[in-house]
Formats: C-alpha cells, structure tokens, sequence
DNA sequence: CGCATTCTATATTGGCTCGATATATGACGA
DNA sequence: TCGTCATATATCGAGCCAATATAGAATGCG
C-alpha cells in the first residue's frame, strides 16, 4: 500500500485538495502512516494521468489556485481492488527503540532522560487520539483504528513505567568502577 | 538514525560482514527496524570511506570474499555522539491498519480473513520474540527492546480478540439491504 | 505600527531506502 | 539430477522524506 493507493482511499470519502490530503495524514493516519508533500503531488498527478481521479482547479482569489482532486467510478473499482490484496508486513522505524538497544553506552541519566522523553510524548498522543475517539463523526474504520492506536500507546506507556528501573539499572552494571571500555 | 548509524552500532559489539549485519537485522531488530543489503553495503562503504571502520578482506575458498568490518575508535566516539541526541519520531507504516481504515468498502467476511491473518501474525512474531527473551546471551539493551516488543505485540492480539466483533458487525450497518453505495 | 510566525497552497530536489535482481558456489534432500 | 536454501557481495529503479522555494493572508506580540 503505497502513498497514492492511500490518497485514493481518502479521495473515496471526500474531494480534496493535495493540501487536505496532507493534514487528513497528519491528524488521526499520522500515528500508523505518514506521508509527505514529496510523495502526495506526485500520487496525486499520476493518479490523474491513469484517470483514477479528475482535478478541477479553483481560481482563489489572492491565493495559488486551488487543485480540487475527485475520485472517479475507475479510481474506486481500483482501490476496492487493492484493498483486497494481502497487505504487507508492519514497517516500523524507533530512533528510541535503536536508541535503548545500546544503552550499555549511554549514562543512566542519558537513559532516564530519554524514557522521560518518550513517555511524555507517548502520553501526549494517547491524550490526542482520546480526543479523537470522542468525535462521532468519524467512519466506523477511523474508530477503530484509534482505540487500536490507544490500547498499543497504553500498553507502551504501562511497560515503561513498570520496567524502566530494568534498563536504567543496567547501565549501571555495565560500568563497574574502574572497569575499562572493551576495546 | 540512518541505516549507517545503526550498522556502526552493531559494529560497536563485534565485527561483522555487511551479511553478518542483515542476519542481525533480521532476528531481533526487525520488529522494529529492519535494513536491506541496499542500504547496508552503501552505508558499510561509506563508513569505512570516512575512517569509522576499517573492512579487512577474507578470501575464502570457493566463496565470494568476505569483507570483514571493525569499528575504529573514531567510529564508536561518532556513535556515541549520535547515540545522545534526541531520537526522531516513530514512523510506522501498517498496510493492516491502513486497510482496516476502510473497513466499510469491505465484507464481513473480508474482515473477519484480514483480522485473523493479522492474529496468525502477531503469535508467530510474539513466540518468536519469546524464544529470543531466554537467550540470556543476548545485552541488557536486546533483552528491553524484546520485552518492548512483547508488552505492545500482547495489547495488539488482545485488543484484535476483543474488539473484532465491533469493526466486523460495523460492514454490515454500513451495507444495509437495498441501500445504494454512496455516489 | 512593525515584525515574526503561522496558515493556506503547490511544487521540486537531494539523498536515503526497499525490493528485486544478478552473480557465484556449496550443501542437502527428493 | 534438479531445485532450493545458505553464503556473500553488489546494483538499479522506484518510492519516499525532509528541506526548501514561492507567495499572499492572517494572527499575534510588544
């Protein structure tokens, strides 16, 4: 499932503009699939050239003009299509978690420091997508999507305050007084 | 954190040819990061291009040689460098999730395949990482990352054996006798 | 009022990364 | 014998992100 296969799928909801496209990412998709204004346009054009979507440009007063982008009956036999396929393993990318898997180098502050980090900005996502989960407006995917993203971020964050003193404990052992650094 | 950072992290514990490197990807890492040899090989010249290792050709018999890497000094003090600055934001990419999203353009009965598939999944990674969490050979960091892993893989399956039944049912009210899809 | 920042809106570029593929050989089982 | 898997390196096209450019409006702040 690439970017224009997921442009597409947010164009079966609503017409939209690449511009929209990119902040439907950001709030609600953000936390399980990103993308950005570099792969967007160009979905967006290519998806115009296979006749999957049309484009009406709106002249705006005083601003760019507007590229309004609508799906058309091939470009939602497409996606329908594709949603059909087998989807592709998770891809997941953690500077924290590459991070932590070295933490016999850093100091236990470093460490401490960095599950403080991680929990304050797991615990203002979670707060977020509560936020999200009240609006009733949302289709029945999005909900669900969301309490999946909660229960994953409640579990992070439960894991990390029960566990922490584990890892922030070992970086203690690994550097007995006097010992020396191997190599 | 770059796929060169990360291959100089592991070349922080032992040497290692680029294949040895994907192998550690592979078991272990890659439930949260994984690299290709399109990445490792271009990343592993460049390295030793700037004096961060050092590659010592092995020819071996009947083989391919093999290139062995060793971090030098200046490479783990680089390391350690980029191991303090704060880590950027997780980027996932769930083609489960993504479809899930659209759950309404599906059948049941796709949903129901699509959540079991992911279920089989999810075990066979889980008593994967299990396996891995009893090697006691393995650095306190491994041992954390694995347990990491678990905590968020059991919320995944629990929340998927409890939830199912809400994201299955909503297909059917969005496809109510006679209605006509929208548009 | 002036200045900086943020928002709307599109687009491009460099560089990183993946998946597939190529090459070469040994080992193992059917 | 034939296919497949493991060892081992390497490249290429395509996809994608982060940064940057452009440009006017609105907003905030002192």
């Amino acid at each position: 499932m690439d970017v224009r296969t997921l442009c597409l799928g947010l164009l079966t909801r609503s017409e939209a503009s690449g511009y929209e496209i990119k902040k439907a990412f950001q709030s609600g998709l953000s936390h399980f699939y990103d993308a950005s204004f570099g792969s967007i346009y160009p979905a967006l054009s290519r998806l115009t050239e296979e006749g999957l979507v049309t484009c009406k440009e709106e002249p705006q007063d005083k601003r760019p003009d507007k590229k309004v982008y609508r799906i058309t009956p091939a470009g939602r036999l497409a996606f329908i299509d594709a949603l059909g396929r087998p989807p592709g393993h998770d891809r997941i990318r953690s500077d924290f978690l590459a991070t932590i898997l070295f933490a016999d180098l850093l100091s236990p502050r470093q460490i401490a420091g960095l599950i403080d980090g991680r929990l304050t900005e797991t615990r203002s996502l979670l707060a977020e997508l509560r936020e999200q989960a009240k609006e009733e407006t949302r289709a029945a995917g999005d909900r669900f999507v969301i309490a999946y993203g909660i229960a994953v971020l409640e579990a992070e964050v439960t894991f990390l305050e029960e566990r922490r003193h584990v890892i922030e404990g070992a970086a203690l052992l690994g550097r007995a007084p006097g010992s020396a650094a191997a190599d």
